[in-house]
RNA sequence: GGGGCGGUAGUUAAGUUGGUUAUAACGCCGGCCUGUCACGCCGGAGGCCGCGGGUUCGAGUCCCGUCCGCCCCGCCA
């Protein structure tokens, strides 16, 4: 018998919609069978859409609609998990036995009429919330892992902040205007994708790694407000917030100042979290604002420019103290000092230095010595030669301490007094090449507040911490090259007050640049750009860029540049971080659709394959082939 | 490129100093059951122990290599 559902009976209603007030409407649903319990009598069928469950109950003896639910409850008897159904009957209230856990708990649906649209193979896994499988497997089965209510949710989160996005720079005069994803080829920063050109032999497009470029020519052509939801690709190793290919908010504003643009988008961050969360960020920023942190504060106080500001723990930079003391007895500590005092290394181009990170007695008491130890391991993982520590007492002393017997007593002072060390408290020391020293001890800070339950081990615990990190160095001292080299790119604009140190003190140039932080995560970053030609080519030649290589890389902004740029900056938001955050993801891969692994392949499409000869050799490509690996 | 964790029925896991037929739960299949909603009861099927090599009388277990997934460093905003 030919179904009349879909062409004659229409869906009236989602799996979420009915409560007891809808009794005696005669409805339509379709969906999938989330579970079944067939009790010889009854049937019971959990049906599922994408709004909820409704339970479905097929009742032989159900009276008034002739042989049609007979019919109904022998074909339901043979529905299994996952088939997709559709189902006519009546809201019936379930009276005294309501199920609380669901929405509908107070109805379900007496079938007259059932129809199976299609089977369903057993899933490899259940369609659950709290499912415990390998994210290898939800991976390969992408479309049923998207099944599971979690994975909806957090789509429909990232809808929203897609909706909320547009309307308020539309509400805001910003025009949302599109650029292209191939583009021009240019080395440095992150390495792009390659698009081999068949229409030009041994030519190749680069997939954009973000519009920078071209939002900024907007600009020039006096668009004056421009916003983009816009995909960027980036081939660099993945991390859990890090996939090759992702979604940007991207914004560019003319004739503004970097306060300008944090108002700006201050404004939609309140606009999401109001709307997405319920939550009125004004309780925590009465004024609207985000608080501000120069980058160097960042750095000294978190060893990194994206500081959780949920827990303290700051770091202290003690290399003067050790310089003052000439190392004070300990002797890693004295090659550094000497170092330094004969003049090998300098304090403004510190490429080594020394830091300790105090944590409080109140929580240093709640880690067994044991759990201490293992900190050391962890530290490793990431380059430190080791974890000094001590433990501090009543008297100042150190104990618990590969330090504690050489060091001096006065400089064992010292350093308590700049960390103000207390009884109980616990010291951690890090020394040696400054990047080290600061991802060590920026990640060793997190991983404590982790241990120590100051912070949630994934997601954001209902708190929301908020930072703007301003005023960074415009160039950065590269210390293999010896030479300074761009912090960012090359069209940063630098302080006004800072530009006639350009070639005098290139170290001590602040620029317009600046990073929204979250918890941790940098969810956006941007700048002020350089729309002065003459500044531009003084920065490039404090960056050592001839003026050929600049033209090569740059020409065509180089050139929009003299012809009449205005004063502009911007920011792009990471869209994918923005969505984790809210939704309290552990994963950027859990907000994505349809992610990548960390080897940046797709599971599910097998992607990245191999291609044909015919098509290479139409794409003017030739693969070598790998290398054997040498022994 | 480097460090770490993992891979055993469809799924998640257990598996002792190497030793008979590799366990369990959930799922799946069959039967029973008039109200379940984590239904219940009875029965059943289901294994390239990631892959390759080695040691051994004997390997899920030990050794070497390799592939895959995850976390981190480098890299990257």
């Amino acid at each position: 018998m030919p179904s009349r559902f879909i062409d004659e009976l229409k869906r009236t209603h989602h799996c979420a919609a009915l409560r007891a007030d809808d009794a005696g409407k005669e409805v339509v649903l379709f969906g999938w069978v989330a579970s079944y319990r067939d009790h010889g009598g009854c049937v019971f069928i959990d049906l599922r859409d994408r709004e909820g469950i409704t339970q479905l109950v097929f009742d032989p003896e159900f009276s008034g609609h002739g042989d049609a639910p007979r019919i109904a409850h022998d074909l339901a008897q043979h529905v299994r998990g996952e088939w997709v159904i559709g189902v006519r009957g009546i809201v019936t209230s379930r009276g005294n036995n309501t199920n609380p856990r669901l929405p509908t708990g107070a109805i379900e649906i007496h079938a007259v009429e059932l129809t199976v649209f299609n089977k369903a193979d057993t899933p490899p896994f259940e369609i659950k919330d709290d499912l415990d499988t390998s994210e290898e497997k939800r991976l390969q089965y992408r479309y049923l892992d998207l099944r599971r209510a979690p994975l909806q949710r957090t789509l429909r989160v990232r809808h929203r902040v897609h909706q909320i996005t547009r309307r308020y720079f539309d509400e805001h005069g910003f025009l949302e205007l599109e650029t292209p994803v191939m583009v021009k080829y240019t080395p440095g920063g992150a390495r792009n994708f390659l698009v081999p050109s068949r229409m030009n032999p041994g030519k190749f497009f680069a997939l954009a790694e973000s519009p920078q470029l071209f939002k900024q020519l907007y600009m020039v052509a006096g668009f004056d407000r421009y916003f983009q939801i816009v995909k960027c690709f980036r081939d660099e190793d993945l991390r859990v917030d890090r996939q090759p290919e992702f979604t940007q908010i991207d914004v560019e504003m003319s004739f503004v100042s970097q306060d300008d643009v944090f108002i700006a988008l201050e404004g939609l961050i309140f606009a999401v979290w109001k709307e997405v969360l319920g939550i009125d960020l004004h309780e925590k920023y009465p004024s609207g604002r985000f608080p501000q942190m120069p980058f160097e504060e960042s750095m000294g106080k978190y060893g990194n420019d994206k500081p959780d500001l949920r827990f303290g723990f700051p770091h202290t930079d003690i290399t003067d103290v050790i310089i003052e003391h000439v190392g004070g007895g300990i002797p890693f500590f004295k090659d550094i000092a000497d170092k330094f005092t004969s003049g090998k290394l300098r304090r403004d181009l510190p490429a080594e230095i020394v830091k300790a990170m105090r944590i409080p007695a109140e929580h240093a008491t709640k880690m067994s010595r044991t759990e201490v130890d293992k900190l050391e391991d962890f530290v490793k993982g990431m380059g430190a030669r080791g974890l000094a520590r001590a433990k501090v007492d009543a008297t100042g002393n150190w104990a618990q301490s590969p330090l504690a017997k050489t060091v001096t007593p006065e400089m064992r002072a010292a350093i308590n007094a700049k960390l103000d060390a207390k009884d109980g408290d616990l010291l951690f020391f890090q020394f040696g090449k400054a990047s080290t020293v600061q991802t060590v001890l920026a990640n060793l800070r997190v991983h404590l507040a982790k241990k120590l339950g100051l912070i949630p081990e994934t997601g954001h615990g209902g708190r929301f911490e908020f930072l703007w990190v301003v005023n960074p160095p415009l160039f950065e001292w590269d210390d293999d090259r010896k030479t300074w080299a761009a912090a960012h790119h090359a069209f940063t604009r630098p302080h006004d007050a800072c530009v006639d140190m350009l070639e005098t003190d290139p170290g001590k140039v602040l620029c317009h640049r600046y990073d929204l932080v979250l918890n941790g995560f940098e969810i956006g970053g941007g700048s002020i750009r350089l729309h002065d030609p003459s500044v531009q080519a003084r920065v490039f030649k404090a960056l050592g860029i001839s003026d050929e290589d600049a033209r090569a890389k740059f020409g065509f902004l180089l050139d929009a540049l003299r012809y009449g740029a205005p004063p502009h900056g911007g920011i792009a938001l990471g869209m994918d971080r923005l969505t984790m955050l809210l939704s309290g993801a552990e994963s950027l891969r859990d907000v994505i659709p349809y992610p990548k692994t960390q080897k940046g392949t797709d599971l599910m499409t097998d992607a990245p394959s191999e291609a044909g000869a015919e098509q290479l050799a139409e794409l003017h490509v030739r693969v070598v082939a790998q290398e054997p690996a040498k022994k």
